[in-house]
DNA sequence: CTGAAAGCGCTTACAG
DNA sequence: CTGAAAGCGCTTACAG
């Protein structure tokens, strides 16, 4: 940086003390006198001292840093997620280190490398879409640094996380389309090899089951990405393959938006003719015509909890190896894309 | 972190080889022979040897890092944006530290204290919604350390920035609606503390003034956050205050959106009866119905742009006090809000 | 081609 | 209550 920056030794040449006593006045340590711990800090005011953060974390092996592993940060849900660990992590004073890894295993590998090069305190990660096994993560336990998962997690690998129970949110969705009378339901599911999505289809077949509805699976149309474009297309092959369903269940809401959009114009009413729950609770869908109903995942929430118990693992001295899951609690906040009386 | 972590002094005594060599090896040093070179590279491999970029960052007074103010991460824009910022980053070995003002001043003076003890490189900032002087940015002009600002920028600071052309953009956008025959065009604002919002509105009068409409400033209804539901209520009020538009003009999308519902609710035909363009590009606008019209606000590329502009100050050894604007293109994306043969 | 030494700015046990 | 000294892990001018 700059020439002109002002240290601990200026401040301590200046005033005539060793740079220990400066150190310890800036910190308020007891053994050093009131008169002179208000004079330093005076001082320092004056001069414009700001500590550097650098040096002292090389020496105290301690950054106040969390990294935070995310495939995109311009998907609403992971955007949403940080702000709600940022949130309880500024509160806590420790600094947030964000990376994307644009779900590429390569990029998720040199991430983690760069994340313990930066001394990070601790890490808090979705893993990427190519990613099948967490070997890169290994280290980071012997490193002793703690590591929470969010949302997307690896079966094989036993790491703190943070999730939602997608089997029983699809299970709710779906079962609150059949308590609306509805028997022809039908899915848009997300890459099942990613286990959040095989959970919300498995959901969505375990709640036909109980209430004695066969699964069809001519009614199941699978995605890649869940994308609006998909959305729209799984709709249009519904209406023309003979069995046009009365109501759907969405692995996310912008399949909903979409396939929904489809309907209407197909002169579909909605809920009347189909009736349609999503997956996320993204603002928009509230601002749809009809409001869509869906299941709130809890994205800030996920994001605190992350936080909270990451923060806990790094300041608990007995870094034991016994790694803790917070499911978080989701919501089915229903509107009118299911709301019947409205077209009664 | 960890007990177990291994350093370039371990290596040296494993190799037998002084600190300095390994560094120099590491680093592909010329004066190193290269049996050496390779058998350190090896060695380091074997052992899993990771540099501590903290201490070097320290030695080198140097950190490949930069720092990143946005107002929100979870509004789409900005973290569209930090997405074309790490995209530049990334590829040029920067990495990207990102803070949340949540458009506090209070909050936002301490971030650039907390970036200028990380030593970072360089700082690309949004400025939060209080910022009414900026400075607390002016020691980043003395400590050497480049500033890029974008979107919304203060006029009495004199930074380099990545903005677009708000006035423009909104010129053309009425432009269009005035094209299409519409006499009676209001105009969703944002909130005129804020330059891009205060341009829009003049864009939108210099284009009627212009083409010889007269402004009517009942039909600009103003707003403080541009929210969707001050979009439905602005709407709401246009419709019952006897002059209904035949055009609309909105400073975001989100507005656009809900007007456009509470207008077709009310039985409006859009486009035939208002035509609606809105601002931003959000990815939902090409999924409405009728698609939104509206203009693209490039915010990846705006994030590209102040990336590539900020690392270039941050290695160019003459840090020259010349400041730079760059403006990016913006373009009209016609859709169905506004496509007449449609309705035709 | 390789090494010894200084130093980045800070913290902290040790001594007084 | 205060200071001298060591050291965090690295880089790099200087010397050979």
């Amino acid at each position: 940086m700059s020439v002109s920056k002002i240290t601990i030794k200026e401040l301590a040449e200046k005033m005539n003390l060793s740079i220990s006593t400066i150190s310890r006045a800036l910190h308020d340590h007891p053994s050093i006198g009131k008169k002179t711990t208000a004079e330093v800090k005076k001082m320092a005011r004056l001069l414009g001292y700001v500590p550097n953060s650098v040096a002292s974390n090389l020496r105290r092996n301690k950054t106040y840093t969390i990294g935070v592993i995310v495939p995109r940060i311009d998907i609403y849900f992971h955007s949403h997620v940080i702000s709600g660990i940022e949130e309880i992590a500024y509160k806590q004073g420790y600094n947030v280190t964000i990376f994307q890894s644009r779900d590429s295993l390569d990029r998720e590998i040199k991430i983690t490398q760069i994340l313990q090069s930066k001394m990070v305190d601790g890490i808090i990660a979705c893993i990427g879409l190519e990613t099948k096994n967490c070997d890169h993560f290994h280290k980071f336990r012997e490193l002793n640094v703690p590591l929470v998962f969010y949302d997307r997690v690896n079966k094989s690998f036993d790491v703190s996380k943070v999730v939602i129970d997608d089997f029983e949110a699809a299970f709710k969705a779906t079962e609150h389309l059949i308590h609306l009378g509805r028997k022809t339901i039908c899915h848009i599911a997300g890459p099942q090899s990613t286990d959040i999505f095989k959970a919300r289809l498995e959901g969505y077949k375990a709640a036909l089951i109980q209430h004695h509805i066969p699964v069809n699976n001519k009614l199941v149309k699978y995605t890649s990405e869940l994308s609006y474009e998909e959305g729209a297309s799984c709709a249009k092959r519904l209406l023309s393959s003979g069995t046009v369903p009365d109501g759907m269940f969405c692995a996310n809401d912008y399949t909903a938006i979409t396939a929904m959009q489809v309907f209407k114009k197909a002169g579909y009413q909605i809920p009347g003719d189909i009736a349609v729950v999503g997956f996320s609770n993204y603002p928009i869908s509230r601002m749809l015509d009809p409001t869509l109903t869906t299941i709130d995942d809890s994205a800030f929430d996920m994001g605190q909890a992350a936080a909270k118990l990451l923060i806990r693992n790094v300041e608990e001295k007995n870094n034991t190896i016994a790694t803790e899951t917070i499911v978080i609690k989701t919501n089915l906040v229903i509107r009118d894309s299911t709301r019947m009386e409205k077209s009664a």
